[in-house]
DNA sequence: ACACTGTGAGTTTTT
DNA sequence: CTCACAGTGT
């Protein structure tokens, strides 16, 4: 049977246990999403409805690859079968049973930078001073709040602080709630509070999504964490996988205790650990394991390989930033002459901030490269501009939409954009009559008509700076893009969900380059050679984690993320002095390099006039 | 309504 | 250093 073909008897177990709990520790590079589209597979293949399964993933990306590897496992589309990712399964409970919590169906989602822009107006209003309060850490504590699935109350009220705070939180859901529109956060907490009032809708989803699996379960927060225990209660078939050694994603309300504690959850929980690792060579492996080791609140868990132990990592001192940079660059030109594409290369960094020297040396080597996850294709202006427009033909409740648009038109034309919008009569006037029933490209491309929006670009952006005409031009084929991408839509509502939870921009290009990315968006991505810039103390492990144990081995398990990228080579290094805003300043190797096994390293400095010794490695 | 200028803050960021 | 933003000046 194809289904269990290439597979390894831990990952048949996987497979196989189709009933009851079953949870996977599953190491870096042992074929977890092989063995997640294998499961969906078999499950099929045993009778089940695909509209009986629930598949749970944290990014668009994986939720895509393991469509595409089902379909082509099975040879055949599967329709009816919910792949995707805690937000958009969020988003589908919402649309269909929000009206029980007071909103419209026709709700908007509002990303972080609308949450932000509305956190502004109600700071500004609230008459705080701007220094002290800020929209970013305000939000991070309601989106804390939210994905605790805590209360108000839980901020406490001992402090002018904390009571404004709590103020904050309320005004800021009330006008959500007045724009009929929901944050991120909202979008897991609001389907939970549905579920946990309302019995009888709970039952309805639990009796649908009789067999439910979930990647990456060591990044679930508390709020997902009960949503999808939720829907399991009834049937208990819940498929968790996922890797506590790789949870980083602390920071942003994770807790991989929620991994860790599901044989408690489940005591009955039939448990595979993975630990057969296809990707990384035996040396590779071995040096990451010895960093992971050091964790305490760890659960063991050690990695073999058939793979031979192939080459010693490098560890490499540099003068500055910038030797470390030319340093890079001349690796990767040898690896590339050598045959190596350079799609099979990495250059990952701690903080993007560190990317811009890379770039440089790119530049100046003229190698093709990519910056992963910096530009978000739909935080553009011109996107956000157009989008605003369809959102409040959508719903015109959503006040941070007219906001941007008033902003475009100003407030005269605004007048007569309205009169013109809601106007009653003859099919003649009144675009909201006008816009009835159109597709959602029928409608960008009316919008754009409409406000004359190119016009407008040009007039902005061809004026005054030198580089206009080419600046209002690529922000019209971004439009076009858009276009392009509405133009799968037939519906507006289901097009405004999919740009909403689409944060990431899409790769349109996949000519060979050179990727240059942070540790965190590399998770899940592997490497021939992968070189990790900057592993310094105050940077890897950042400065920000340095006081608390637990944060310190967040690092410390990113630090393994990024090892375990890399196939056949790895290279770590640190430069003695960084140029840091503004100032020049000395730096001290990081404490993962310290950690590295001795025997499995080849240590060389570039640095002038220095000698080894006040570094030990072990 | 827009350009200039000083100030201040500056991890990571799947959605 | 570099970006965002508030305040000022035209």
């Amino acid at each position: 049977m194809k289904i269990f073909d290439g597979l390894n008897d831990k990952q048949i177990e996987a497979v196989k246990a189709i009933d009851g709990p079953v949870l996977i520790l599953a190491g870096a590079g042992s074929g977890k999403t092989k063995t997640l589209t294998h499961r969906i597979a078999h499950l099929l293949s045993q009778g089940v409805s695909p509209e009986n399964i629930l598949a749970v993933t944290f990014t668009n990306k994986a939720a895509e690859e393991m469509k595409t590897r089902v379909q082509k496992l099975l040879g055949l589309n599967i329709t009816n079968l919910f792949i995707g990712t805690f937000h958009s399964l969020g988003a589908k409970i919402l649309r269909e049973e929000i009206e029980c919590l007071g909103y419209k169906k026709t709700f908007v989602i509002y990303d972080e930078d609308d949450s932000f822009s509305l956190a502004k107006d109600i700071l500004s209003e609230m008459n705080l001073s701007r220094d002290r309060f800020k929209p970013g850490p305000f939000l991070n504590l309601i989106s804390k709040i939210k994905s605790e699935l805590a209360d108000s109350g839980s901020l406490g009220a001992d402090d002018f602080y904390k009571k404004q705070l709590a103020s904050f939180y309320n005004i800021y859901n009330r006008r959500l709630k007045s724009a009929n529109a929901v944050d991120f956060d909202d979008l897991i907490m609001l389907p939970v509070k549905i579920y946990e009032s309302r019995p009888e809708i709970l039952k309805k989803y639990q009796e649908q999504y009789k067999y439910i699996l979930v990647d990456e379960y060591q990044d679930t927060n508390r709020a997902q964490y009960v949503l999808i225990n939720l829907l399991a209660r009834k049937n208990k078939n819940i498929f968790a996988i996922g890797d506590p050694d790789q949870a980083i994603y602390g920071w942003r309300h994770a807790d991989f205790r929620n991994i860790l504690n599901f044989e408690k959850d489940y005591p009955e929980a039939k448990v595979v650990k993975l630990e057969q690792n296809y990707r990384s060579s035996q040396n590779i492996l071995s040096a990451a394991h010895e960093i992971i080791s050091k964790n305490v609140e760890r659960k063991e868990k050690t990695l073999w390989t058939e793979n031979p132990a192939g080459a010693m990592l490098e560890v490499i001192e540099a003068n500055n930033e910038r030797a470390e940079a030319e340093f890079i660059l001349e690796k990767i030109l040898d690896l590339n002459k050598t045959g190596m594409n350079l799609d099979k290369i990495v250059v990952m960094y701690r903080t993007n901030a560190q990317s811009r020297v890379i770039e440089e040396a790119c530049l100046y080597a003229n190698l093709p490269y990519r910056v992963v996850g910096a530009v978000k294709f739909y935080q553009r202006k011109e996107i956000k501009d157009v989008l605003a427009y369809l959102r409040f033909i959508q719903n015109q409740d959503d006040e941070i939409s007219l906001k941007r648009i008033t902003g475009i038109l100003g407030k005269r034309l605004l007048q007569s954009f309205m009169a013109d919008f809601s106007a009653k009569g003859g099919p003649a006037s009144g675009w909201k009559k006008q816009t009835e029933g159109l597709s959602p490209k029928e409608l960008i491309k009316s919008v754009i008509k409409k406000t004359n929006y190119y016009g407008y670009l040009e007039k902005k952006f061809t004026d005054f700076s030198p580089d206009g005409e080419l600046e209002s031009e690529s922000r019209i084929k971004n439009i076009k893009e858009l276009i392009g991408l509405a133009s799968m839509h037939d519906n507006l509502s289901g097009f405004l969900t999919e740009v909403a939870l689409m944060q990431q921009e899409r790769d349109t290009d996949n000519s060979k380059k050179l990727n240059l990315m942070t540790i965190h968006s590399a998770k899940g991505l592997e490497f021939d050679a992968v070189f990790i810039a900057g592993a310094e103390e105050n940077l890897m492990p950042h400065s920000r984690a340095a006081y608390s144990l637990e944060e310190l081995e967040e690092e410390r398990r990113l630090c393994y993320v990024g090892m375990t990228r890399a196939k056949k080579y790895l290279w770590l290094l640190f430069a003695k002095q960084r140029f840091l805003w503004g100032e020049r300043k000395e730096t001290i190797p990081s404490r993962f390099i310290m950690e590295l096994p001795q025997h499995l390293v080849n240590f060389r400095s570039l640095a002038d006039g220095y000698n080894l010794p006040e570094i030990e490695l072990e």
